[in-house]
DNA sequence: AGGTATAATTAGGCTTACCTAATTTAGGAG
DNA sequence: CTCCTAAATTAGGTAAGCCTAATTATACCT
């Protein structure tokens, strides 16, 4: 059985990308709020349960075991978001922080019933993907606003959910899963990306388009294959 | 700021009316599978902290504020028990569980719009009424089964939430809240009730029937003034 | 190659919430 | 009124999960 600590770790190295390379301790220390310390002594204790593979000075990865648990974990957090925006009517700036707690009182049972209930969705409010309940996750194409070439149009897919002062930010400026926007030039010498969305241009700061996933898709059709649903109901 | 243990006595107490007379010991240990020693120390805990009134081997009683808690937290508790059965479709017997679980996990926000997406309802699926958000519980007049003259038809206002065999055997022989029976006849020798539901006669236990409670109804009008949703969808 | 800054680990403590075992209290029976 | 039993409390101990301080490893820079 694992804690709601162990949990909140597994769920914390994963988002590290922590299935694929090594996470540090670091990097686990400022996620979670906790001294490096206590990251090193849970991380023994998730060695020991063969959920992690822990070597010291190197970092850690995900075991197949630890990863299902995170998959397993993701899958609620994210029904939870959908729920909490879509039928509860909650900002989509404060559905985190809710869906954080919320995700380690669900049995399985109710996140099947849950998901079933929200047509299984595809993605949250900020457009991350959902895994289904095998643990698979939809892969779609898409890449960073940084890495998208200066005039080229894209479809927003994809925000970070965890920083509600942000999220106010887009939402003021109108990006959400499914807004087009245009990348208008090269980032500044300040770092800042300059993007058009509509008839107004914005500067995102370096670290946020960094966080901003977008898919091409063909500039003749306004609307691809399925549009994500809005943030507020 | 109150742990998950600390909410979890609150709530126990409240529900051995902690609220109007002292609850014991014993009782608390054996309603949380607990050891007695363990909820001594807590019950000095919950003291200090002023949400309740602890005088050693005479028993417990919440204060004003442990009060008020525990009514949050039972509020939050059959909410969750009206969602999962009305909109994800779990059996009657299940939700008690799983509403403990979501309970620590609700902040007011959450409550609050969950309430008003399940129109402010006035009882969960087990007929227990749900305080409003000011913590007002609505009184509605209704006496145990036991208590019930023979002969006399009552309509069922509220079963006992907690025990999921139970709730099937309830659930089986069609007794729920808005049910109408009649009492057949005094206990009998070995302790159980005869009642009749439609036109089966079943034996209820004392237990049992003591737990049940029922308002007499005009005999004339099959529906009184308003009939509580069934517990399946 | 050596020295040093940074990161990670070990060592030692604290708090919460539980346990068992020993002791104390309350309250009824004789 | 005293004794006895059942219930409750105190005493002492454990496991989780966090902390700070001290130590050790890595890796970069000269």
């Amino acid at each position: 059985m694992t804690s709601i600590s162990e949990q909140d770790y597994l769920l914390a190295i994963y988002r590290l990308r922590g299935a694929e390379s090594p996470v540090s301790t670091g990097s686990l220390s400022v996620q979670l709020g906790v001294a490096p310390a206590s990251v090193t002594g849970m991380l023994t204790k998730l060695h020991r349960a063969g959920l992690v593979e822990h070597t010291p000075y190197r970092g850690v990865v995900l075991t197949q075991a630890g990863t299902r648990e995170a998959v397993r974990l993701l899958r609620r957090h994210r029904l939870w978001e959908v729920f909490l925006t879509r039928f509860l009517g909650l900002p989509w700036d404060q559905v985190h922080e809710e869906a954080h707690r919320l995700e380690h009182a669900t049995s399985d049972r109710v996140a099947d019933h849950l998901a079933r209930f929200l047509s299984e969705p595809a993605a949250d409010p900020h457009g991350q993907a959902i895994p289904d309940r095998n643990g698979i996750l939809p892969h779609r194409p898409c890449r960073s606003l940084i890495d998208v070439e200066p005039g080229r149009t894209v479809r927003i897919q994809e925000v970070p959910d965890a920083d509600p002062a942000l999220l106010r930010r887009l939402d003021a400026i109108g990006i959400y899963p499914g807004t087009e926007v245009t990348v208008a030039a090269h980032p500044l010498p300040d770092g800042t990306l300059p993007v058009r969305v509509g008839q107004d241009e914005h500067h995102l700061d370096g670290a946020t388009a960094g966080r901003i996933y977008a898919s091409d898709h063909p500039p003749a059709g306004p609307s691809g294959s399925e549009t994500l649903e809005r943030n507020k109901p």
